[in-house]
Order: C-alpha cells, then sequence, then structure tokens
RNA sequence: GGGUUUGUAGCUCAGCCGGUUAGAGCGCUGCAUUCACAUUGCAGAGGUCCCCUGUUCGAGUCAGGGCAAACCCACCA
C-alpha cells in the first residue's frame, strides 16, 4: 500500500469497478448476492434522484445528492433490492433563458425562428451538454442505476404528462380563462406566483387631477403609472371616507382620453394612503382586477405583449411603458391636472425571481388546473403522515401551503417545453391571432382569417411562432392534429407540470414492471425552495393518478451556504464549485464535509474548504490504518483468522473486550441515528471509534501485545466493521481500501451491514 | 401585515425525554515525532449557553416577556 491515500486515482477506478460488476442495477446487486443470507430479501428501496438541469455543471447544493446516495447504499448492504434512479431535466424556462444569452452573443433573438426550429436549436444545446450533469453526479459516488436514466423530454415521459392532461380535461379540471397572469415581456411568458418575487425599489409618486363631470369639484388620485391612465374604467373611494361620501355616484372625467370614470364605494381603499382616492386599472393591476370584477366593470389594456402601448393609448402609443410614464406626466402638467409628484416613493414591484425584470400584470387567457380536490386529497395523506416529513416544521409548511392554494396557471408562453396538446380548427376559430415567419424571413402577425388571405396554411403552419386563441375559442385535446385545418396551441407546459410527474414517469406508470415493484418510492430528498413547487405536487399528482403516495418519507435539507453562513453568489464571489473540491480533496471528503461536518436538516448548511480539508485527513487516516494492520500481519508471519466470538471467547484480554463493547455500542448507536436520518451524528459516531478508539488507544496497545494473533483478529474484525458502517459516507476510501486488506469477500458495495 | 426558524468556544455547529464537571470538528498555543500516518501524536487555553422573569429538588434544555438575525407567505395605488 502507498504511504498515503491517493483519491485521484482511486475514486476514478473505483467507480469503474463498481460499473464493471453492474452494481447499480438492483438485479444485477442482488443476484451478486443471492447466495448470502439477506435478511431483508422480499424487500425493495427506491430512491428517486431529484432531476438536474441536463446542461448546466453541478453547484454545491447538487452535492446534497450525498444524502440520497447514503440512504440507498445502506439499504443495499442491508438486503434490500434497492433502486437509485437517476434522471435530468430540461428546465424549460431555465434552459430557454440560458440559450438566448447565447442567442444575443450572436447578434440573434428568439424573434428569428419559428417554433419548431427554435426548438430542435434547444433541444440540441441540451443534448450536446447533457453529459456533463451526469458526469460529475458519477464523480460524486452516486450509485444510481444509469441504465435507467430518465430525461424529462424522453418520449414516454411526454406521453405520461400527456395522458395526464386528457384525464384532467376530461375530469374537468382544466379551464381556459382570461386571468390576471404575471407577464414578463421580456421573457415573453407568464410565471405563476411562486416565480415571481418583490424587489423594493423607489419610484415617483404621481398625484392627478379628475374633474367631476357638470361640475367645478375635482378628486385627485394617486399613481405611480400614469401611462394607465388611459385604461382607467372607475375611481373607488373607501365607503367610510366622509370625505368623499357626496361624490360617490357621481362621474369623474379621465384627463387624458375624457372617457367617463363612475365614482364607487370599496372597502379595499385604504383613506390614509394618498388622497384616499383609487384609480381602477383592471387591465394593469391585480387588486383593481378584483375590484373590477366584484362591480362588473370593463377590462381594458393599453399594453401589448411586447411591453410596448397600444393605441388606445393615444399619445403615447408604441412607446415602453417608463418613457410613456414621463411623457404622460408632462401631458398631465400641461393640462393642469398634476397635483404634485413626490419623487422620494418607495414601494416594491413585482418582478420575475429569475433576472428580477419587472412583471406586467395583463389579463391573458391561460390554461389553468383545479386545485382544491386535488389539494384536499393532499393534505389528508399529509396529516395522517403517511407521506412523513423529517421535521415537524416542513409539514406545517406544506400544509400551510396547500390551504391557501390557488388554480394553477399551467401554460407557459416558451418554446423548450412539452407542448400542450390542443388543437384549434382554424374555421371555427377565425379570430386566431398567429405570429409566424414566411419562407423570406418576415414576420407577420394578425388573426387567421386574414393571414389566410395572402399566405398558405401549410406556410402558417410551418413558420409559427406564436398563437393565441381568444378565451371562448373552440379545441380539441389531442397529440397528433385532428384535421387538414388545424393549428396546435404554442403554449407549453409549465416545468413543474412534467416533473410533478416524475415518480410515476420515471418509474413508468402505469404498467412497468418498475412501477409494480418501486412505487410507491421509500425516500425523497429536496430542498425547502421547492417544497410547494414540486413536493406538494408530485403528492398531488401522484394521489389523483394512482390513489397512492409517491414517497413515504421525504428528507428537507437546508440550503448549501459558504463558511460564514452566507448565501453564495456569484456577485459576492463566495461559489464554491464542487467539482474543484473533488478535485483537490475527494468526493468522500466532500460528501463527509457536508453531510457529517454540518447538520443537513437545519434550514442552512454551511460548507468549507478546512471541513472538507479534514475530512481528506481522515481519508488518509484510515488509509493508514489498513496500511500499517497489513504490516503488522506480515510481521506476524502466520494468516491471522478471521474473528469468531465462539473461538475467542477465553483468549480474549480486557482491552479486547473492552473494544469489542465500545463497537457494539458504536454499531448500534450508528444505527438508530440513522434510523432517525441524522447523518451527521452517526457519521461522527464511525469518525471518533475509528480515530480516537480505534486508532489512538487499541492499536496502541496491539504493537506490544503478546498474544498478536487475538489482537489483529480483533482489530481486524473491528476495523472491517468500521468499514462497511462509513462505506455510505464515504464509498470511494473504503471499497479502494476494501480491496488491499480482503481477498475472497463481496465487494464492500454489497457486504453485509453491520448490526448487533 | 401574517408566519417560521435561529441565538451555545475565535469559526461552523451537536447537545434528542430537564439530571454529575456543557461537547465535536476546524482554528489557536506549547511540546513531541527517522518508529503506519506532519494529511501525525500528546497536552493545553478558550464559554455570562443572547437578556429578564417564572416552573422545578434541579434549566443550555420547559413556560412567559424582551432583544437580535435569517427566511417564507401576502402586499397599499
Amino acid at each position: 500500500m502507498d504511504k498515503t491515500y491517493n483519491h485521484k486515482n482511486s475514486e476514478n477506478e473505483i467507480y469503474a469497478y463498481w460499473e464493471s460488476l453492474d452494481l447499480f442495477s438492483p438485479e444485477k446487486s442482488y443476484k451478486a448476492r443471492e447466495k448470502a443470507e439477506l435478511e431483508n430479501k422480499n424487500d425493495t428501496f427506491s430512491v428517486l434522484m431529484p432531476p438536474p438541469n441536463a446542461n448546466a455543471p453541478l453547484h454545491c447544493g447538487h452535492a446534497t445528492y450525498a444524502i440520497q446516495d447514503i440512504m440507498a447504499r445502506i439499504k443495499r448492504m442491508q438486503g434490500f433490492k434497492t433502486l437509485y434512479l437517476p434522471g435530468t431535466d430540461h428546465a424549460g424556462f431555465e434552459t430557454q433563458v440560458v440559450y438566448e444569452r447565447k442567442l444575443k452573443e450572436q447578434g440573434k433573438s428568439r424573434f428569428d425562428f419559428d417554433r419548431d426550429t427554435l426548438y430542435e436549436k434547444v433541444l440540441n444545446f441540451v443534448k450536446e451538454n447533457s453529459q456533463m450533469a451526469t458526469d460529475q453526479l458519477k464523480k460524486l459516488g452516486m450509485s444510481a442505476d444509469w441504465e435507467r436514466l430518465t430525461f424529462m423530454l424522453d418520449d414516454h415521459v411526454i406521453d405520461t404528462v400527456y395522458n395526464t392532461f386528457e384525464k384532467m380535461h376530461e375530469d374537468g379540471l382544466v379551464y381556459r380563462d382570461t386571468y390576471m397572469v404575471n407577464y414578463s415581456t421580456f421573457h415573453g411568458t407568464t410565471f405563476s406566483n411562486l416565480e415571481t418575487t418583490h424587489k423594493e425599489s423607489v419610484s415617483p409618486l404621481y398625484y392627478v387631477k379628475y374633474a367631476l363631470k357638470d361640475s367645478e369639484e375635482i378628486i385627485t388620485v394617486a399613481t405611480v403609472r400614469p401611462e394607465t391612465i388611459y385604461a382607467d374604467v372607475a375611481i373607488a373611494v373607501n365607503p367610510d371616507d366622509s370625505r368623499y361620501g357626496k361624490m360617490v355616484g357621481k362621474v369623474a372625467i379621465n384627463p387624458l382620453n375624457g372617457k367617463e370614470l363612475e365614482i364607487i364605494e370599496d372597502s379595499y381603499v385604504d383613506p390614509e394612503f394618498g388622497t384616499g382616492a383609487l384609480k381602477i386599472t383592471p387591465g394593469h393591476d391585480f387588486n383593481d382586477y378584483e375590484i373590477g370584477q366584484k362591480h362588473n366593470l370593463p377590462i381594458i389594456t393599453v399594453i401589448d405583449l411586447e411591453g410596448k402601448m397600444t393605441k388606445d393609448a393615444v399619445d403615447v402609443s408604441g412607446m415602453y411603458p417608463k418613457p410613456a410614464r414621463k411623457k404622460v406626466a408632462e401631458i398631465l402638467e400641461d393640462k393642469g391636472a398634476l397635483v404634485k409628484v413626490d419623487e422620494k416613493y418607495k414601494h416594491s414591484l413585482l418582478a420575475d425571481y429569475k433576472d428580477k425584470r419587472e412583471i406586467e400584470p395583463l389579463p391573458l387567457p391561460n390554461w389553468f388546473i383545479k386545485m382544491e380536490g386535488l389539494a384536499e386529497e393532499a393534505k389528508k395523506v399529509i396529516k395522517k403522515e403517511e407521506v412523513k416529513f423529517n421535521r415537524p416544521l416542513w409539514k406545517k409548511e406544506i400544509l400551510r401551503w396547500l390551504n391557501e392554494i390557488y388554480d394553477w396557471p399551467i401554460s407557459r408562453q416558451i418554446v423548450f417545453g412539452i407542448k400542450i396538446p390542443v388543437w384549434y380548427d382554424i374555421e371555427k376559430n377565425p379570430d386566431l391571432h398567429v405570429t409566424f415567419i414566411d419562407q423570406k424571413g418576415v414576420s407577420h402577425d394578425g388573426k387567421i382569417e386574414n393571414l389566410l388571405k395572402n399566405h398558405d396554411l401549410a406556410d402558417i403552419k410551418e413558420g409559427l411562432q406564436k398563437l393565441i386563441a381568444p378565451i371562448g375559442a373552440e379545441y380539441e385535446v389531442s397529440r397528433n392534429p385532428p384535421g387538414e385545418k388545424y393549428i396546435q396551441e404554442t403554449d407549453t407546459f409549465d416545468t413543474w407540470f412534467s416533473s410533478g410527474q416524475w415518480p410515476l414517469t420515471t418509474l413508468k406508470y402505469p404498467n412497468n414492471k418498475d412501477f409494480k415493484e418501486f412505487f410507491p418510492t421509500d425516500f425523497m430528498d429536496s430542498m425547502w425552495d421547492i417544497l410547494f413547487f414540486w413536493i406538494a405536487r408530485m403528492i398531488m399528482f401522484s394521489l389523483y393518478l394512482t390513489d397512492q403516495i409517491p414517497f413515504k418519507n421525504v428528507y428537507i435539507h437546508g440550503a448549501i451556504t459558504d463558511e460564514k453562513g452566507k448565501k453564495m453568489s456569484k456577485s459576492k464571489g463566495n461559489v464554491i464549485n464542487p467539482m474543484e473540491f473533488i478535485e483537490e480533496y475527494g468526493a468522500d471528503a466532500l460528501r463527509m464535509g457536508l453531510v457529517v461536518g454540518g447538520n443537513t436538516a437545519a434550514k442552512q448548511t454551511a460548507l468549507s474548504e478546512d471541513k472538507v480539508r479534514g475530512y481528506r485527513n481522515f481519508a488518509n487516516k484510515i488509509w493508514n490504518m489498513a496500511r500499517f494492520m497489513e504490516l503488522m500481519k506480515e510481521d506476524f508471519g502466520e494468516k491471522v483468522p478471521l474473528y469468531n466470538p465462539e473461538n475467542y471467547k477465553l483468549a480474549l484480554q480486557k482491552e479486547d473486550k473492552d473494544l469489542l463493547k465500545e463497537l457494539e455500542k458504536t454499531v448500534t448507536k450508528v444505527n438508530e441515528e440513522l434510523e432517525k436520518y441524522r447523518f451527521a451524528d452517526a457519521g461522527n459516531e464511525v469518525y471518533h471509534f475509528m480515530w480516537h478508539t480505534l486508532a489512538d488507544e487499541y492499536i496502541e496497545t496491539v504493537k506490544d501485545r503478546k498474544d498478536k494473533k487475538v489482537a489483529l483478529s480483533v482489530l481486524d474484525h473491528a476495523y472491517k466493521t468500521c468499514l462497511k458502517l462509513l462505506h455510505p459516507f464515504m464509498p470511494f476510501a473504503t471499497e479502494k481500501i476494501w480491496q488491499e486488506i480482503t481477498e475472497d469477500e463481496v465487494p464492500l458495495m454489497i457486504s453485509q451491514w453491520p448490526k448487533v
């Protein structure tokens, strides 16, 4: 054996060794131990890998996948037929954003391509880079069955997603509605509430005068968005506000376009804010939209999907809202309608979570799923703890969200995703608004009825970019065109609509053998940030489709931060690349640093280089313990027999008995801690026993022992037991050492897990 | 505005059902080391367990109040 442990060579070599023996396959690893006395012979254990983005390198958070791998390795060693099923995600929106940045570098944008071409381009980009994520997961030591790797856009996944949509449609859970959505004119798509955030900002607050019809009176409102005054439909005051009581029911005149606006009462209005009078613009504000619905007010929009002012905003038509705002303020000033401007007004602006770009609330046709019934079922299994969380906190959180749930907008106006399987008959829907590029690359836009006067339907379909069907449009749910004169919906599913079905798609619900054998799965690990996005939806989809829970235990881990507990971010320059740590200290050390050096169940876990270095030293320590043991055995001359409690009872010295007792305690403790998913405590037990009891104390006594045969066989036994306990945490080093010190035994990975 | 979590050694954190003298890793100090490992060993320093009040024979742990930090949800034009 070398003087020090070399993780660089060993890790690659050992992973290849496992692969060559097919040990990641539940069937093969199970077979390899067929003759052994397996304890849980007839039981299976399954854990699904949360799919990382197929085309991005792994970040530190992915190193927490070690938790899943630890569970899989323990169960495998305990004799369970164990499936750790890996996969990758197309990450629709994320990927398209990345690809659009790439296009921008080439001086192009998504508008230069028709839908199908753009989709192909993005897909190829993903395929070119998709090895990256899986290669890196292998470097981390994941004992996943790569033969079963599922990609979110695999045919069978799309097939399941379509089946689900069809079933939901038949069950009346799918509807289209004009709905106030979070629309990003920058990204050209809708976001769900979960995907938006608020950012602090300072904007001018304009106080604008509205004259009352046939009267000298005026009413002043405060607004940060004067450019939407064109879309005002009413003015609201609080019913208890005595200042305005006598104005209610009267009519104000829109200072920009002269339209009449009724003054209405609504308790939503805060008399304390601004002037206590609120302009109602249902087309551009969520609260106004609700008030508008309540009072049956019309909806007017003056901003289009490209984010420009429409021709209804006469003076500023074609401008973007920000410059339009300034221009409108000038116009109001000229008209004497601008009372004052509070330049330092602080408020929060709605933005997308990804780029923090402003969100434009717009009433748009969208596809929705009714959530109430689905949420009810999910709540039941969570309350009964059929799905059990590792901390009570997460149970509480997920129930809170399920209690406040609202319908889920599942359509996204992006190209890279699974197309919604819906078709529109062009003859029945002459109002379809279509955008397409003709063969010369010229973009056309308009109602299908008009476009067909100058273009062939085939050309329109070929160059199709975007389609917006009016709310009442007739449609057919189908995977294939129902006839010649049909155009497919261009919206795609929200990423979470497909990943929410991950347990079903990966196991090939409903008829595949895997589904029958491994569903419901046993263990699901995820971070709290996608508790609602993903965990909750998987539970709902699974119950809806199979009446079964998708997984029995959910382990929610925390965010990985830098050594000071600060969030890693590129701008702070404190991002740790897991691959660099693996290169420098080894995957084993990284896994230990994360899972044993901190508490992964906390809301956040700090990872530091010092910690990882410490565990690299530990790997070297156990390597040298083995090396020393081998040297002592060599010195001793004859073959040291395997430890057997029956044969040795009488020959044992006090220190042997003490050690064996300690070993027993350690095994018990480790099993207890793991039972409770206390990985750090379990790992620490082994760490401490090996380094301080076995190495610092016992080995020192062995050096002077006269009955070396007894001592060495006790040492051999204790050490090997520890290697097994440590294997799930440090799979590479332990397996490598196992190869060095054993001869005829099965690989450590499928050896029998120690118990008392 | 509603909610959650956290506060213990220089740093990151354990301390689980209330029970001797409060622990670990890293860091720090001193010494040792041609003997498996300097990626080592031995020894050591370092704590108002955030503050106050209470319950208790006994509180880092339980209850009430405060202070501080982080996060989640909602969001006033």
